[in-house]
RNA sequence: GGAGAGGUUCCAGAGUGGCUAAAUGGGGCAGACUGUAAAUCUGCUGGCUCCGCCUACGGUGGUUCGAAUCCACCCCUCUCCA
């Protein structure tokens, strides 16, 4: 690929590229050179299960590697023990060494759906983190002033919202920065909210003689809310992990509007041609597309005919869990049934269920709470979603 | 170290002795409608052996017939000063 196809592919749905014309300057370079280019990427260890707004960011990487480059794939084991200050101000625990490597092969896991293990190289940063004096970080932290760290966004408004700012998250960039330093990045990808740390990272660079990275920003993807980021603790997030099905309707809960920015950010497809299309229909395409890509086409079809069998046609699906459970006196609650079976959070909840119409039997409405089972097979289900073939013994 | 403000249910945030399982908003769930687990409208939203009982307003003790509300001590957060 020349630079031209190269600038045009990897500058595709980005944010920003700083300092401008940077990374088509970098590409010359590699070319006369005659290396591949160092992309470095860092991830969080302590959230292995991977969602759709981390593939945005994947999807990039994945094309550098598709235009010959070496992508960095950097877990931060030693910053998660730190905690990123980014958004939230909840301190995380500390994990221990099991658990990061753990975690770090479910990662390797997740993430070679997306890109070529062959031309990616996976670092832990305690590798030269962990063997740092506290002198050598003193230094780093000599290279950065407060002011520089205050005017950081998110530490600006905790700043003059009156909200706890630590010491030590100070050291996030600064240490993160460094991080760019020990790997030698030539560019470095990071959602918009991580730009801050990009940037310390030109500056450290900077500051121990190397030659600086670009900086290069995906948007952040929102999540099913619409509004924030696509979370996990925020829980608006599709795991590429969980069952095609759930993927398949979680993005066809998606608002409308929420579907155009899923095609922007995740898909090739021509958005101008999605705006003529049914908004049903554009979804059920959609959903059925990033099915495909992590379960498979086959699964995509599939999930898509579930989908409109069960909520299009009602009918039944055909995966309902089973269980059993003892009668007491020849009898048992569906009360109890219902919270017992999962399909319910307590028999309050049960109750209130009931009472709103939101359970049947075999079909048939419950108006009645205090319904009796008596043996026998019957197909209970709570709202439009959730099932269970119950057997009474 | 000194002075002040504050810690309430999933979250935000009212409440300042009984009418409080605690206003309101958000979120979540359900129902109706439909073009979808869209949008919109409506309802519900601590637990249980559910017309009654139990647990809950940072923690521990106390005052009181009765406390989220008053008192004491402790823990935590923020602001200003040093």
């Amino acid at each position: 690929m020349n630079i031209e196809q190269q600038m045009q592919l990897l500058s595709r749905g980005t944010l920003e590229i700083l300092p401008a014309g940077s990374l088509e300057e970098k590409l010359k370079l590699a070319e006369k050179e005659g290396r591949p280019l160092r992309i470095k990427a860092g991830f969080d260890p302590t959230a292995p299960d991977l969602h759709l707004g981390h593939t945005v960011l994947l999807e990039k990487l994945r094309q550098f590697q598709q235009c010959g480059h070496q992508v960095v794939f950097l877990i931060g084991d030693f910053t998660g023990m730190i905690g990123d200050p980014t958004g939230k101000s909840a301190t995380r625990p500390p994990l221990t060494q099991e658990e990061v490597l753990e975690n770090a092969e479910t990662y390797k896991q997740q993430v070679f759906k997306v890109l070529d293990e062959s031309k990616t190289e996976v670092r832990f940063n305690s590798e030269w983190l962990g063997k740092m004096s506290a002198a050598d970080l003193i230094q780093i932290a000599g290279k950065a002033t407060v002011a520089r760290m205050l005017e950081r966004d998110d530490f600006e408004k905790r700043y003059k919202g009156g909200q706890a700012i630590a010491i030590h998250e100070f050291l996030y960039p600064l240490v993160q920065g460094y991080d760019s330093v020990a790997l030698d990045a030539d560019v470095e990808l990071g959602g918009n909210d991580q730009k801050f740390n990009l940037l310390m990272g030109r500056q450290l660079q900077q500051a121990y003689a190397k030659p600086t990275q670009v900086i290069l920003t995906m948007p952040l993807l929102e999540g099913l809310d619409g509004v924030n980021k696509m979370s996990k603790s925020l829980n608006n997030y599709i795991s590429i992990q969980e069952p095609a099905k759930e993927q398949f309707g979680k993005i066809m809960s998606a608002s409308d509007d929420l579907m155009m920015r899923y095609y922007e950010l995740l898909t090739d497809v021509d958005l101008d041609e999605i705006k003529t299309m049914h908004p049903m229909e554009a979804k059920k395409q959609l959903a059925s597309l990033i099915v495909s890509r992590f379960h498979g086409e086959e699964a995509g079809k599939a999930a898509r005919a579930g989908f409109e069998n069960q909520f299009a046609k009602k009918e039944i699906p055909d995966d309902i869990p089973e269980q059993t459970m003892p009668a007491e006196n020849g009898k048992l609650w569906i009360v109890k049934a219902l919270s017992q079976g999962g399909l319910t959070a307590s028999n309050g909840e049960a109750m209130r269920m009931i009472k709103q119409g939101a359970v049947s039997i075999d079909g048939e409405k419950v108006t009645d709470k205090d319904t009796q089972l008596e043996a026998g097979s019957y197909l209970l289900k709570v709202g439009k979603r959730k099932f269970l073939q119950l057997m009474v013994s």
